[in-house]
DNA sequence: CTGAAAGCGCTTACAG
DNA sequence: CTGAAAGCGCTTACAG
């Protein structure tokens, strides 16, 4: 910028005024910069321009994995908004890993960006207060924070669960089996909530065999979904705690002779095409994005009232696969 | 960082030693400038260091479509590669338009990522000229980039398809149609060449009726399917030109009664549990984008050889329905 | 309409 | 083992 000024004869000032389209240069002068400009092929420094006007205009994005087909439209929402807001978007996979999380977090914090969305792997978020003092906008979404007050927008997978379960009760089932994720994520926690309400509700009892918790790569799935299909009194029908797990229960089901209906929470793509087609409780990814980058910028644009917590409403897509009969 | 030197009563170069990790600090004094640190909730701020340090330890990635299967894995691996270097990873959706390309490009040059990873939706990169000159590291992936040389790494197109419809072939096909993207992205080109050249290959004559490329949207995919599909001599196969094209190809021959025998390019989930089971020409994306980031580090940890051109073979999943009979 | 000076928060090169 | 000075490339606040 010092060459540019001098090559065209002017002050600093002028060439930032040029290069940032202010008001009040002659266009002489302008012509004279920006021909100083292209000469030398000047390209303006952003580092420098955020290190003196305390905004870096991006914001960081937190979730377990890019390459999760739940996220990545999430991600995408995200990256709408912020481009709209001019800003840029930087994400990182913690993995589902609480140390990895924060890791990034801290990352992304010291690169000073102006906000934060976070899909929680940890359950505990006071590592983030220092950063919430010094005046970065955070907002979470998919799970609730551990231990902190933040902006939140979540899927109401209580009530999804609950009525996903009563459709399959509705349909004749008595003994429902539950596969869902690990206990201390909030979302599989609630889901497994909503699944006993609606079986309360109906009076119909829960065996303990019949719910099964924890991660959900394939080999556990597979092996759980195999033994609650198995024994002398099976269960006639599966609630699927996520997209993953739904997939490879399907997978089991397609080997089966036997008809087991299937409910899945998240929809996925070609669920319709499969036999039989994949009755879900579908949540919105890109709207859960969305929400939350919305809230973060308006957090960013200085409103300051009281965290608020978003539940999006959840739909059940009746397909097929959720409509089965009971069969022994 | 000053306030704390203050607080501990040392110099702004101790503060900058203990922040660092560096040597040639007493055990005491840098328990003084910890303990000020802490109490002053100080973090460093990375954009100043990045102005003096010339390297920001972020690189860009620029692709299509985030939320889409092909691309999110090539993110996830490049985010991973950048991880394993200490670098955070800048995402950006250029929605296939050439001007937002440029515009998000060149904001991540701004912003002096150390490097760009770019899968082009246009094809002259003349542009970037001055951002490499300047010493940006850039390497292109999956489509080559236009009128620049630079590195590149791409799956093969030509092969793929030629080896795709050459399994047709083999199963008795005669008439194939193609259905593919716009001719000027350079991977379709390809596979169109592919296409025709395994048809050459078999001496079989290619009506012009029988290849459609375009938008890949559903409407027009759908629509050129069903064209392709009737008539008085309508093809007993067909040729997809990418995982989109694939998933409304698709869902037109679900609701055919004859039988078509489809090969797609690109594998997706669930491809094995359609009946039939979806024959495909698989790339690894996640491979493609290890591939292009390593590339891309190569060149920041200084090597300086002429660009390399990488192609990454094909794999011709055979699952059931390439393997169709003719049927008119 | 234009510019000189100070400063954003660090690191570098040097001296002690 | 420790620190003062200069500087990275911009913008801010001010003066003319």
């Amino acid at each position: 910028m010092k060459d540019v000024a001098a090559r065209a004869g002017v002050g600093l000032k002028t060439v930032s005024r040029v290069v940032n389209g202010e008001e009040g240069v002659s266009a002489d002068t302008e012509h004279r910069v920006r021909e100083a400009i292209t000469a030398l092929g000047f390209r303006r420094n952003d580092s420098a321009r955020t290190l003196r006007k305390g905004r870096t205009a991006s914001i960081g994005l937190v979730l377990e994995d890019l390459a999760d087909p739940f996220y990545a439209p999430l991600s995408r929402a995200v990256e709408e908004v912020a481009r709209a807001h001019g800003a840029l978007l930087i994400n990182g996979s913690s993995a589902e890993d609480p140390d990895r999380e924060r890791e990034l977090v801290l990352a992304l914090c010291a690169r000073r960006v102006d906000g934060l969305i976070i899909i929680p792997a940890g359950d505990d978020h006071r590592y983030l207060t220092p950063e919430i003092e010094a005046g970065v906008a955070i907002s979470f979404v998919d799970r609730a924070p551990g231990l902190i007050d933040a902006d939140v927008v979540l899927s109401d997978s209580f009530e999804g669960a609950r009525e996903g379960t009563a459709h399959l009760i509705a349909h004749g089932h008595r003994r429902i089996g539950f596969v869902g994720d690990q206990p201390q994520i909030q979302t599989a926690a609630e889901r497994l909530r909503g699944y006993r309400t609606a079986m309360a509700e109906a009076g119909l009892p829960v065996d303990g065999s019949w719910v099964s918790l924890g991660p959900t790569n394939p080999e556990r799935v597979r092996a759980e979904t195999v033994r609650l299909l198995s024994g002398p009194e099976p269960v006639t029908a599966l609630f699927a705690g996520n997209n993953r797990v739904t997939v490879t229960v399907v997978r089991v089901l397609a080997a089966q002779t036997r008809g087991v209906a299937l409910v899945g929470f998240d929809d996925f793509e070609l669920a319709d095409l499969l036999s039989p087609p994949v009755t879900v409780v579908a949540q919105d990814p890109a709207q859960l994005g969305r929400s939350a980058a919305e809230l973060l910028f308006r957090r960013l644009e200085g409103v300051d009232d009281p965290p608020r917590q978003l539940a999006l409403p959840t739909r059940l897509i009746a397909r097929g696969s959720g409509e089965l009969p009971p069969e022994v």
